[in-house]
DNA sequence: CTGAAAGCGCTAACAC
DNA sequence: GTGTTAGCGCTTTCAG
């Protein structure tokens, strides 16, 4: 019962025309008397062809496949999530895609960007690469890259995400509810992976722009207030990232009532830090997570900043395809934005007195 | 700065040789001459060599992928969990996976399982096929299939897992604290997409199972108590799927002290109802989830019936490639067991006239 | 408008 | 031990 393994010869043979006549109509090159295309289109029919990526691949020196690498795909659903998006489009525009989680391994990493190499994939996407390296292997293999959200290496096509928006709203948001004293739990900078300038790292970004629109309202927050949560710890993910920070807040003499987190993942870990300390989240303090990836599960559901994660994965794959198509052209840049998207865990600054 | 796209034919000209020559020293085929060896060894490290993968499927009819298809991986994070350690097996063993997120949509799974097929994969891993039709599809093709935990079509290789361990831990750690009113918020057993006896779903498995080992403390568990919820709405992930079905459970005249839940994700929506009504876990109320595979960072963390996702990621890859190896063999099934991870969302049962 | 022929990079059978 | 040859399925000149 195996279905058809029919080729383009046969397909030809049945037809009565030539392989190369098959391939005309196949692809639409070139001229084909009506009737013959007729032919050749109930032949294709008839034997269930379906062209052969591998062969085509050869010859043409394109494998219609795309690389994808993701980093810690597990806890933190923001990167599967992309991938997803990445899937769909890359199907829906004739590519299949390579994935590969480095699970924070810059080896596991570098096995695995050779491997895409080995199969000629058209294009590689960074859903956040562990090591630069990596990417330039890509790039200098002539091969297109693009790196999502996070870029690490001064290649070829990125896809950013402006943070202003978001933080401007959340910080607003906050304020408006009468918060006074702010924390802020964000990603560390891993230096050693990170080329040129560490304050251009999305992590050190966020701080900034919280510091500058918690300024905008005259609030200077203390150092103290602002932490950074390692998310890998010996190329191993950390499995309650925000955990001990959030701790480390409640024990501060003038304990903050709104804490704005990096990740969902990080408040997530930080709500089990509130919880285990007999605080309510968010009569006795109120969170804000970021990304939006898992937001919504948790209890209470995240007032969090949303990445706009189906368009980041459907952009990355327009631009690898255009940087494919005509790879001598400049390598562009596009950014996206993030907003506010209020649930439970935001509300009115407690009482003073009550503590 | 391109790298070398140095082909076989290059080496062997380098090292003066023939490719036939170089072929043998890098697959270890028949005899070489210690001298001609090292001289192709060193051919080789001086053009940075790599085989490509794309002219050696045509040759051989072995791409060296495996397609997988995963479901729903976005809010659920048990699949990609799955996914990754797929992946990092396969990388290890020499294949590179061509990964798809059906997200609960058979079409979208027929698009890229045909895909799957136009790229030769090896075989091809489902994680939870949405449609039985699709895995078929690859059988009749000739490909292996593997279907890992839930298998609904009755062909090829099965990587299952035993759920009677976990069950009867959890419910004898739970009898054991003291609880006698039970409810259980399982899966919805999907007829419309099941080959074969329904009874045999995992989702009604682990409903009898949970009967079973309660029956054997003698406790019937009344019907209004056990629930199953929708995951997908008209081919759409659901959100919360254990919402509404957790609230329904809080209203019954005899509130039930405990709850298993049929997976993480919807022990996670079960906890919002709770939290809502104004209920506390473990205090007034203990819940378990199953799957593992977010429990941990989940307020409070969840005791949860584990599957055993490395295994069953690593299972699947090599029994993919054993039958890649000796395809005529009989289809093998291979089963592996859950157990009990006791967190904090399970304690003594309340006082009965708390109420 | 259509067919013949070459060749992508590799492997396997066969010579020597 | 090693080279020669043929061909996997497809695309693409080049003839006609």
């Amino acid at each position: 019962m195996k279905a058809s393994k029919a080729t383009m010869t046969d397909v030809a043979r049945r037809a009565g025309v030539s392989a190369a006549t098959v391939a005309r109509v196949l692809y639409n090159n070139g001229y084909v008397k009506e009737e013959t295309r007729i032919a050749v289109k109930s032949a294709v029919e008839a034997t269930g062809y379906r062209p052969n990526m591998v062969a085509r691949g050869l010859r043409t020196s394109r494998s219609y496949t795309l690389g994808l690498v993701v980093s810690e795909s597990r806890l933190n659903a923001f990167h599967p999530a992309v991938a997803h998006f990445v899937q769909m489009e890359a199907l829906r525009q004739g590519y299949t895609v390579l994935t590969l989680n480095n699970n924070a391994d810059s080896d596991m990493e570098a096995a695995g960007v050779r491997r895409f190499l080995d199969h000629h994939v058209d294009a590689v996407i960074f859903c956040s690469a562990r090591d630069p390296r990596n990417v330039r292997i890509i790039a200098q293999n002539g091969i297109p890259t693009v790196q999502v959200e996070r870029h690490i290496a001064h290649v070829g096509a990125v896809v950013t995400v402006d943070a202003h928006d978001g933080m401007r709203e959340a910080v607003d948001h906050l304020y408006g509810l009468g918060h006074r004293r702010f924390a802020f739990i964000g990603g560390d900078v891993d230096s050693s992976n990170m080329e040129g300038n560490l304050d251009d790292a999305i992590e050190a970004v966020r701080e900034r722009l919280f510091r500058e629109n918690l300024a905008r309202h005259g609030i200077d927050v203390p150092a103290a207030n602002m932490l950074r949560a390692v998310y890998y710890d010996d190329s191993k993910p950390v499995r309650q990232p925000g955990y001990h920070l959030m701790r480390r807040l409640l024990a501060l003499p003038e304990r903050p009532t709104a804490v704005i987190f990096g990740s969902d993942l990080l408040a997530a870990s930080g709500l089990q830090a509130i919880s285990e300390a007999g605080l309510s989240v968010p009569n006795d303090i109120s969170i804000i997570g970021y990304d939006d990836s898992m937001a919504e599960i948790l209890t209470p559901a995240l007032t969090s900043i949303a990445q706009p994660i189906g368009e980041l994965g459907r952009l990355a794959v327009t631009m690898a395809l255009a940087a494919i198509e005509n790879s001598e052209n400049a390598e562009p840049a596009i950014s996206t934005v993030t907003r506010l998207v209020i649930r439970e865990s935001t509300a009115t600054v407690p009482n003073e007195g009550s503590e």
